[in-house]
RNA sequence: GGGCCGUUAGCUCAACGGCAGAGCAGGGCACUCUUAAUGCCAAGGUUAGAGGUUCAAAUCCUCUACGGCCUACCA
């Protein structure tokens, strides 16, 4: 049977129906949510899509599906009137009807309504996947996720983790006195990350726009602006490629708490973290891939040049003496790459030590060079106040005590523009720095990856699985 | 960007050089406590697309499209 044979079928049931007056896409219906219909309630409303028909002539078994669950319908031939009679013979898989009837248990105790009235909401006129494998072709998972999430329940069960997820971070920053705000996400200077971005343009401006590839630099004005303790969950874009760590649009959790480091940054992380764990997994033991994650507390700590002195570099900045340590490791380093020292160390770190940090581990103390934006340390100007937090071998959280001297910022961000790696359009964003000039209080700065946090928290392997709708080609 | 793998009915999968098949879904018939309901009947295909090799191609080759993984890129 062809779709199209299938379709032209249930257009005909359709037609049926609505010859006979019947408003085949129905109307407000004030329903019970089915997780909470019980035994022995008479004249209960249900309403939800037909996943299954089992008839036995006169009698037969629908089983409908709510947001809250699924539950079994008794359908009479004759307890419901004509018209009733006819919309049921009409129905199809994947309709969404209404049901009122009193609920009961059959003799293998499946909680079940007897319907006594019955509406048609809406009818469906494509077949809904088969019914015991589920939908597994991950292209169309992908691109007609709604399918997935109606056939998959572990779908599901990721994407309301993903809403708890962001429901239960709200809470923990608003109760702590944080504050949720919103800022532009086209930018005239893409800012506060070295990543290419989205160009757009707006026409009635005749100016270019950047989608912005970070927020932390609006942020930052709020602070100026007497903001002390802010958030941003926001939607941010890359114009890079895809990996199923890498998706161009992206949601990243931005903080900035006025008057704190880079040390209450770790506090925060960690708390929130676990708390998700707590909420989400039911305790700080979480499997993801294999890896058994603990994430008890306290968490590791590792100096950034720590983990190359461990690697048996012995000084960081010979850069001859790293790639001679990268070859030494089978780690491949592509010429361009051999003219920059921290592309080299880059490469040895995502090579030999990421993949080995399971448990959570906060990486700290980065070169000034590699972070413009964060305060150096006190009596070692070219280091700075940051960390990084790894777990499962991901990258989730990156944070610092946020650099607030306007002159040392618009001197990290000339040299950025000489250190500029690959062919990155480069300003310096004076508008920002002139901000600073106004006084921003010291402050300290955390972004987590959502994305990727939802992955640690749902076991799933790809990027793809947590967002509901991941950058796909067009199909022709 | 490069490499490897995949794409067969609406869905899940067989067939791997010799007539393209099954289950589910859909259609018909029977059946008033079934739940992957059951039984019987009938139908459903440009094997992703184009080209090539061959007596013969879903199957081998080339290209294209889309997807997946790896790699590259990536503060």
């Amino acid at each position: 049977m062809s779709e199209e044979n299938i379709r032209s079928q249930r257009v005909e049931k359709l037609e049926e129906l609505k010859k006979q007056g019947v408003d085949v896409y129905g109307r407000a219906f004030s329903k019970k949510d089915i997780a909470l219909i019980t035994e022995g309630e008479t004249d209960v409303k249900a309403a939800g899509r037909i996943m299954a028909v089992r008839k036995h002539g006169g009698s037969s078994f629908l089983d409908i599906k709510d947001s809250t669950g699924k539950i079994q319908l008794y359908f009479k031939r004759n307890a419901v009137s004509e018209a009733e009679l006819s919309i049921f013979k009409n129905l199809d898989i994947g309709d969404i009807i209404g049901a009122e009837g009193d609920v009961f248990r059959t003799k293998t105790g499946e909680l079940t309504i007897v319907i006594k009235h019955l509406s048609i909401l809406s009818k469906s006129l494509n077949p809904l996947p088969e019914k015991w494998h589920g939908l597994k072709d991950v292209e169309i998972r992908f691109r007609k996720r709604y399918l997935d999430l109606i056939m998959n329940s572990e779908a599901k069960e990721v994407f309301n983790k993903r809403v708890k997820i962001l429901q239960y971070i709200r809470e923990f920053l608003n109760k702590r006195d944080f504050i949720e705000v919103d800022t532009p996400m086209m930018h005239p200077i893409a800012g506060g990350a070295d990543a290419r971005p989205f160009i757009t343009h707006h026409n009635a401006l005749d100016m270019n726009l950047y989608l912005r590839i970070a927020p932390e630099l609006y942020l930052k004005r709020l602070l100026v602006g007497n903001f002390e303790r802010i958030y941003e969950i926001n939607r941010s874009f890359r114009n890079e490629g895809i990996s199923p760590l890498h998706n161009p649009e992206f949601t990243m959790l931005e903080l900035y708490s006025a008057y704190g480091d880079c040390k209450q940054m770790m506090e925060i992380t960690e708390s929130l973290i676990t708390m998700l764990a707590e909420k989400i997994n039911n305790g700080l033991a979480i499997e993801y891939q294999k890896m058994k994650i603990d994430l008890t507390l306290p968490w590791k700590m590792i100096k950034w040049t720590e983990i190359f002195s461990s690697l048996g570099v012995e000084d960081w900045k010979d850069k001859d003496a790293i790639i001679r340590k990268a070859e030494e490791l089978g780690v491949e380093i592509t010429e361009e790459d051999k003219t920059d020292k921290y592309e080299v160390l880059d490469a040895l770190f995502k090579k030999k030590i990421q993949p080995n940090l399971v448990n959570p581990t906060f990486i700290y103390e980065y070169p000034a060079e590699v972070s413009p934006l964060a305060k150096s340390c006190p009596g070692n100007p070219g280091m700075t106040e940051r960390f990084e937090l790894f777990m499962g071998g991901l990258e989730v959280a990156n944070a610092y005590s946020e650099l607030n001297d306007p002159v040392e910022q618009h001197k990290r961000f000339v040299e950025a523009l000489g250190n500029a790696s690959g062919n990155r359009e480069k300003t310096v964003d004076e508008d920002y720095v002139e901000a600073l000039e106004y006084g921003m209080p010291p402050a300290g700065g955390l972004g987590i990856g959502i994305d990727r946090l939802v992955m640690l928290m749902t076991d799933s392997p790809s990027i793809r699985e947590v967002i509901f709708f991941p950058l796909l080609r067009q199909k022709k």
